[in-house]
DNA sequence: ATGGTAGCCGCGCTA
């Protein structure tokens, strides 16, 4: 099973690059990012002729997330149960039996500012309601766009962005509680090439000078980081005609689909 | 010095 994450940055502009990646990497499992569209405007119809099933939460403008998946999702719960949020940034479905969590956590702005607090406080009521999840779901993978680069090997320049946001440490902090809950980051299982990253900034020609961070990721529970076999980023969407500013990140398991 | 690009129903905001 090939499970993907991809922050797509309106899914109005960017459907046809989802779908060619679709038919291209076959996916089973897709959390995407950033839909900036109401569930009524949501491409149903052209997702299940890709043959996939979908769940979304949407919203106009901001945000919005969505499960893509080639088997049935049961059990769709939108949200926090402990966080109101009136931004859709969390929805989770269970596939083949495995609980798939798709966030798009909080950028945060700026160091220090309201935005800033909203995201810490939205990344530990997240990891609150995981520790309980993981025990009802031991089979479990949280997949998105975290806006926290772990660690200095995820981002292009650590001096220019210390203390930066998604960087500052409060921000690695939040991420290190979910490496405490036991999720293991699937990107580290395996040898990467050097200066590898999930999104690069439009401006400043970011991409073209690999200046980018890794802030894309695929945490794994115990029992599925022990049957992946592969995980990477795709630079190739990137590369096209007015990208989203993410590559989609991808794990494969050892299991039967 | 406060850039620069993209996407949004927008005349600024968020990233």
């Amino acid at each position: 099973m090939k499970i993907a994450s991809w922050n797509v940055n309106s899914l109005k502009v960017r459907l046809p690059h989802l779908l060619d990646w679709l038919a291209e990497a076959q996916p089973d499992v897709v959390c995407l990012q950033e839909l900036k569209l109401e569930d009524q405007n949501f491409p149903r119809a052209e997702i299940e002729a890709a043959g996939y099933h979908a769940a979304f939460a949407g919203q106009k403008t901001y945000n919005g997330v969505a499960l893509l998946a080639k088997a049935p999702i049961g059990e769709v719960t939108v949200g926090n149960p402990l966080f109101a949020d009136e931004q859709k940034r969390l929805i989770s479905g269970t596939v083949d039996g495995i609980r798939v969590v798709c966030a798009y956590m909080p950028n945060g702005q700026e160091v220090g500012c309201d935005k800033y607090d909203y995201k810490l406080r939205w990344l530990a009521a997240l990891a609150d309601w995981l520790s309980s999840e993981l025990q009802a779901y031991p089979r479990l993978a949280l997949c998105g766009d975290y806006n926290i680069a772990p660690d200095e090997r995820d981002v292009h320049d650590p001096q220019r962005w210390q203390d930066c946001i998604l960087v500052s440490e409060p921000e690695r902090a939040a991420f290190r509680r979910f490496i405490d809950l036991g999720l293991v980051d699937s990107f580290r299982l395996f040898a990467q090439p050097e200066k590898t990253f999930s999104w690069w900034d439009y401006r400043m020609l970011g991409f073209q000078k690999n200046q980018g961070l890794r802030i894309d990721h695929i945490l794994l529970s115990a029992p599925l980081a022990a049957q992946c076999s592969a995980a990477g980023i795709d630079r190739a969407p990137r590369k096209r005609e007015r990208p989203s500013d993410h590559a989609p990140v991808w794990a494969s398991l050892t299991v039967a689909n």
